[in-house]
DNA sequence: TCCGAAATGTGACATTTATCATATTATCCC
DNA sequence: GGGATAATATGATAAATGTCACATTTCGGA
């Protein structure tokens, strides 16, 4: 569904909203074992992410990682558009091409509309919204 | 969401359920160009599959592969199980755990019981039904 | 009974994905 | 300015997955 890449970039993306901000910046040794990510890798993606402005960093001492504040209201596909694109989403269970409701393969109504819906949430859903429901308790932030 | 080797698995296996039958069994020189998966490559999956007794095979002249009347009523889970456990179905969508409905992570709620509702129908939809909706053209088979 | 047709077994190779290591560059602070 | 600090760049290694090649076994039929 996504890759292990995505999956790691969000948490650290969701770790960033919930404990860094431009007064506050992080650093990867002090995040890696928060969200259980190897550093070097996690080191990769964030710069990954800060390269494409989905985060944004300083050098040097006081430096690291954080999330300005208008890049909360990024929806989250941002994320996974940047890591490893949509093709995994969209893909059809069958074949390697792009799913078509028109032509629905033997499977399709197996996974129903799961993927378009998976899609359209992430599409939707800002990074502020999903950390309201980690505050709220309503969701966790896991490993 | 399920590995290339699974999907090839499905494929071949509803294309035997399709075309073969005990007198009427199939080479993978036949079958790999229609489903379009590399020869070799289908050549392995079947001899797992016939290893695990969810199809049939036999050697020498006019011998093949072919699906069993009796095999047509196994569930396709029992397809994915044996090519790939369902490990990956069921593993949440942030950690490398399984999902836990108790203590939902930040992304549950957006694929929403996707993942569980698939396993579902992969439990309980049976080669034979889904070869029905092929040829009832409800459905189709790609590649 | 022998030949050829087919699956089977084994393992090599390629590709993608994940992980690690190290040298370089920018920035702060003194 | 110089030293420590932290991101950045680059690339090497490892593991998982997908793909190919070939020798072996089994079986049917002339
Ligand atoms: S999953 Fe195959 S057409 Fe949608
Ligand atoms: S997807 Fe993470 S707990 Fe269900």
């Amino acid at each position: 569904m996504l890759s292990t890449s995505s999956k790691y970039a969000i948490k650290a993306v969701l770790f960033l909203a919930l404990h860094s901000n431009e007064n506050h910046k992080m650093m990867v040794k002090d995040i890696f074992q928060r969200i259980n990510v190897p550093q070097q890798y996690l080191a990769k993606i964030l710069q990954e992410l800060s390269k494409k402005d989905i985060i944004s960093s300083a050098r040097g001492p006081k430096g690291g990682f954080y999330l300005s504040d208008t890049n909360k209201t990024l929806p989250l596909i941002n994320i996974v558009d940047v890591i490893e694109g949509r093709h995994r989403l969209q893909s059809c269970m069958l074949s390697i091409k792009e799913c078509d409701s028109q032509n629905p393969c033997a499977l399709h109504d197996l996974v129903g509309n799961a993927n378009s819906y998976f899609l359209k949430n992430l599409e939707e859903t800002t990074i502020e919204k999903l950390i309201e429901d980690i505050r709220d308790g309503k969701a966790i932030l896991p490993l």
